[in-house]
DNA sequence: TTAAAAATAGGGGGAAACCCCGATACTTCT
DNA sequence: AGAAGTATCGGGGTTTCCCCCTATTTTTAA
């Protein structure tokens, strides 16, 4: 069994291989720290279960799960985050996730997700997922979903703390464009001012 | 030699564990993974080094650090962070903390630390630390310093995505009052829209 | 006990945000 | 070919924010 882990804090990485190790021995592990150092190992090396730190896509989480998905489609795909938004697990789920487990989970919750995954028929969620997922009634969630580039790209600008009129002038487009945009970002968000859009961007990663 | 570490993350204090006591097989290592366990772990042992993650406290990493550092002023205090907000090391800094490396750092940087901080005489910052130390010229930093109670009210109140006039509602207070004190945590915090606000105080563990 | 800081509140005004609406053009998918 | 989605722009409106001031009371600290 080869697995690989993502993620930019060493700590986690070698927290990670130790727990691992211990239980399967024999194991292979890959590390890396980035979206590059994950597609380089995965030309190199055949890899069955990839625990991937999901904030390391500021922007993008959709499009690198379709990626990862139409790529490697045998590849059993687990989340592991220190986020504990629910729609964001939801929409990764959705996204061809086939496990979650969080960061501050035991590391006896990373060789279930293991066992789990392996035995090809059904997703994993840790237990730590599970009591917030049913602590908050997630069936209701609003998905924060898909942005479009140029929705993308004036909440990054939104986040600079940049007004609607500067991001015209960056943009070259007016402001009612970008007043559009901004509205639509706060439906997709469902908030209703900056401020909660920004902690939510923020908090899904958006950064 | 007796060490702490305090992190929500499992898979931070497994990882830490091991590669201290890789160092150090004698060393005793206690954890916790919050403010109360810490607490409670600090009257029943003798702790020369803790580390820290400051992310723990939402509101008040200042008054926190105070009552560490009187309650406990012999022990060495080492900031372990996700967070590169240059400003926010800079105020840990000055409230007492005797180093300061990231979870990205690789595990020598732990017994670096350790080996600094014992030598009783420099604070440790971390090689990633000093590089975005220097990288961004942290002199003119600006330091969100000091906020008041009245004020740290209303910031959260903001962070909930209250407008002001909700806000003056909740606190029993006239909208003019808010808006002082929200001009006020404009000015400590060097921005000049609330979009920036959001953003620079949950970067600054505020949330 | 005096000075400084914090919390309160107001007047007045301009700028930005926010919310309705409708409309056109271009791509993409079915 | 038609529907759906994206991106563009406008009119016209209300609300909220943001900034300039002054000023009083209370609390805190020197």
């Amino acid at each position: 069994m080869t697995i690989a882990i993502v993620d930019d804090h060493q700590l986690i990485v070698d927290g990670f291989v130790g727990a691992v190790l211990q239980t399967y021995p024999d194991s292979r592990i890959h590390t890396a720290s980035d979206e590059r150092g994950l597609f380089t190992l995965l030309k190199k090396e055949a890899i069955d279960i990839l625990f991937l730190d999901i904030r390391l896509h500021r922007s993008d989480a959709r499009d690198f799960m379709k990626k990862l998905r139409t790529g490697y489609p045998e590849l059993k795909i687990i989340i592991i985050s220190s986020l504990s938004d629910l729609p964001t697990i939801e929409t990764l789920f959705k996204q061809g996730a086939d496990g979650y487990l969080f960061k501050s989970d035991p590391k006896t919750e990373i060789i279930k997700a293991i066992q789990t995954v392996s035995e090809e028929k059904e997703k994993f969620t840790s237990k730590g997922i599970e009591s917030k997922y049913f602590a908050h009634n997630i069936v209701k969630s609003h998905h924060p979903t898909y942005l479009t580039p140029r929705e993308k790209e004036i909440l990054s600008l939104i986040l600079k703390g940049k007004t609607t009129k500067e991001i015209g002038d960056t943009l070259f487009i007016s402001e009612k464009t970008v007043e559009n945009h901004r509205t639509n970002l706060f439906i997709k968000f469902d908030v209703k001012n900056v401020a909660s859009l920004v902690k939510k961007a923020i908090l899904e990663g958006h950064l």
